[in-house]
DNA sequence: GGCAATCCCGATTAATTTACTCAGGATTCC
DNA sequence: GGAATCCTGAGTAAATTAATCGGGATTGCC
């Protein structure tokens, strides 16, 4: 379970562009020397984001890219579902019903971890959005709130955990 | 992110031979058969998992396979751990220290967001152990406690966020 | 002792994915 | 007109995945 280049440099890209949300369209060489990036794969990354709607392009001279929502209105998770593919650990997770049955019967038991699994990342991931990102508020450890830990020192508005 | 068969099959194999802690050696082609798995690819799995202590083996005839420690004491992130490789989504957050530099700058603030997803999924698997899967008692909703979440049905015991 | 049931080990392989590179075309601004 | 862009599809080398194959070593049981 590592992230392959695409989801890390997808993200990478998409800070880079909402670091200058409203200045208008950012040339694509400039954000693959920023990122140290190959810009023809770059290229392919952002045509990814585009035909998902996360990104505007414009061509031509002063062209580039843009975000295409506002940076709070994109979320990581957003980002790397696209890139990387749906977080579904397990086939039978993909489907419509939550209640497939499953060819083998133990594999149905273990289904539950990989839902969990499923679950908890797209919360992780879809509770931070690039103005997060951008504001450096994210830090590396979920912080609860007072309902949750007592003895924390965090206040409510900073809890993650629900 | 998808787990692969190693993560899938390692954890189905140890599922089932929790399912038989206590009756003795556990022969493979017995396991690949209610599993649907190749026995020769089990056996690699397997040499995996023996190597890093999950369980034990006797060779010849009525030898196989059991768990080296009692259900309870192996979670699936034990499992899924061997099997997979480390959870960390980026190399940097593989090194000893929390705070390497990175050679991007941009990259450690991103950082922030791989590091949280790594521990969700640890603190996610780790929180399941073996005999769970056996009791059937995980299911695929965290079930917050009074604490946590007031409004809940649910009893303190069953609080999985802390 | 022999034999069947096991685990054990290393080599090989086909398919897929990853992470690019390459070549060139289309569009737009100045 | 030309430079700066985006856009597209093809190709490719390396790595990984998911096995398969062949044979060797060990042990329990008759």
């Amino acid at each position: 379970m590592k992230l392959s280049t695409r989801g890390r440099y997808g993200l990478r890209a998409m800070y880079d562009l909402a670091l200058r949300y409203g200045e208008g369209p950012v040339p694509l060489n400039s954000i693959a020397d920023r990122q140290m990036v190959s810009l023809h794969y770059l290229e392919q990354l952002m045509a990814k984001l585009r035909r998902a709607g996360l990104v505007a392009s414009s061509r031509g001279a002063q062209g580039g890219y843009e975000l295409a929502k506002q940076p709070e209105e994109i979320t990581v998770g957003d980002i790397v579902r696209v890139m990387e593919g749906s977080f579904d650990p397990v086939q039978c997770l993909s489907r419509d019903s939550d209640y497939e049955d499953c060819e083998q019967l133990e594999d149905c038991v273990v289904r539950f971890v990989w839902k969990r699994l499923r679950d908890c990342t797209n919360r992780v991931l879809d509770s931070i959005n690039l103005q997060d990102l951008c504001d450096g508020t994210v830090t590396s450890e979920k912080k609860p709130c007072e309902a949750c830990a007592p003895d924390s020192q965090k206040t409510t508005d900073e809890c993650q955990l629900s």
